[in-house]
DNA sequence: GTCTATAATCCGATAGAC
DNA sequence: GTCTATCGGATTATAGAC
């Protein structure tokens, strides 16, 4: 049973937390909103930078377990878009604890973060590596410089789709935004130069031609 | 004389808010930096929400001054890529405010932001949207659904490298973040596929053949 | 318009009883 | 494991003298 409150504790800590910023979260809230009293928050969490921290690594791990789905695809490029499907699926399902991963370095206290929740970036991103990697080795993405490219491209749509910034183009539900996400990754990977594109970066940039 | 103090404040209260972020900005730290008590603050702002909603105007017109400057260019590409070099240079300059912009509304302050504000947010998206048109008017971009997909990657970049995810990818100074930048943008416009990429979404995707 | 002084409130964290 | 009580400190904001 001690788990459990713990676990009641964690989930009122991530939705204040996204709702307050570090310094504007506080303890007593957490305790008032949770049922406590304050003190009672320190026998399950050392201090409130500790607490915090379990909150990005939660984050971490629900999106590893999303991730990881997209290997029982059977080709390079099926994984490769079974891996943005599952990004986008956790972001949908969890925008609070996404937000948590991407932010403001200011909001999340003073300290450095866990040599544990850095490890848990890396291979977040040694995996999107390894996706467009053996993409790459197929012949279905040009390099691995992409990588870089298409994550910002996931990141950036979810991001604005979250924040409302795509309700003016008509995109208000999850069902239409993952049909923009499809779309639109399918547009990137072909290009989103019209017939006119080639003349304009043919000849001022190396990298065209490589 | 009255709204030169005016703005002596707003300048040091922008300095302090790119310092500390939203939550860690305080009073009595401006009224120290500006060299006045705190009470004297409240002579010229009526309470700290009212003049951070300051602070995100200032933000706002900062950003479209950046954007406005690509307008200067002579084709459509060109302005619409200065468009997106005007974009990242707003971010990289004045990181604290970019975050400002795509921070949850509930954590801008209890109450609803300013209509100023909204105005503000619309007239940005709609400079996007113009840039994007008269490119596709001449050629250049294939459609106007491109809007989205070009600013999500934008934001995405910029959101990531800020949050320094793009380090281990050596990126690690904002020269070579424009110059990630100018050429994730190029191969973004080109097509990040490869030579077997038409082969995987031409026949499950209408969209290719449009 | 700015000051000193202060009210009122909130914070993180701890001690010790139960 | 949770409580009451409390320390030491921070904050926003106001009152009233000058």
């Amino acid at each position: 049973m001690s788990s459990e409150t713990r676990e009641r504790i964690l989930n009122s800590a991530t939705e204040l937390y996204l709702r307050d910023g570090f310094d504007g979260f506080s303890m007593r809230a957490l305790a008032r909103a949770v049922g406590v009293t304050a003190p009672a928050l320190y026998r399950h969490f050392a201090s409130k930078e500790k607490l915090l921290h379990e909150i990005v690594g939660e984050a971490y791990r629900r999106l590893s377990a999303e991730l990881y789905k997209a290997l029982s695809e059977r080709t390079p490029h099926d994984r490769f878009r079974g891996a943005i499907r599952g990004y986008a699926k956790f972001a949908l399902a969890n925008p609070k604890l996404y937000d948590v991963l991407f932010l403001p370095p200011s909001m999340m206290g003073d300290g450095v973060l866990p040599e544990e929740i850095e490890g848990h970036a890396c291979a977040v991103e040694q995996f999107f590596d390894d996706r467009v990697r053996e993409c790459v080795a197929s012949g279905v993405l040009r390099d691995e410089l992409v990588t870089s490219s298409l994550w910002a491209h996931t990141h950036g749509l979810v991001s604005l789709y979250m924040r409302g910034h795509l309700e003016e183009k008509g995109i208000d539900s999850e069902e239409k935004f993952r049909d923009l996400l499809e779309r639109s990754t399918t547009r990137v990977l072909e290009g989103l130069g019209g017939p006119a594109m080639r003349a304009v970066t043919g000849d001022d940039d190396s990298d065209a031609a490589a």
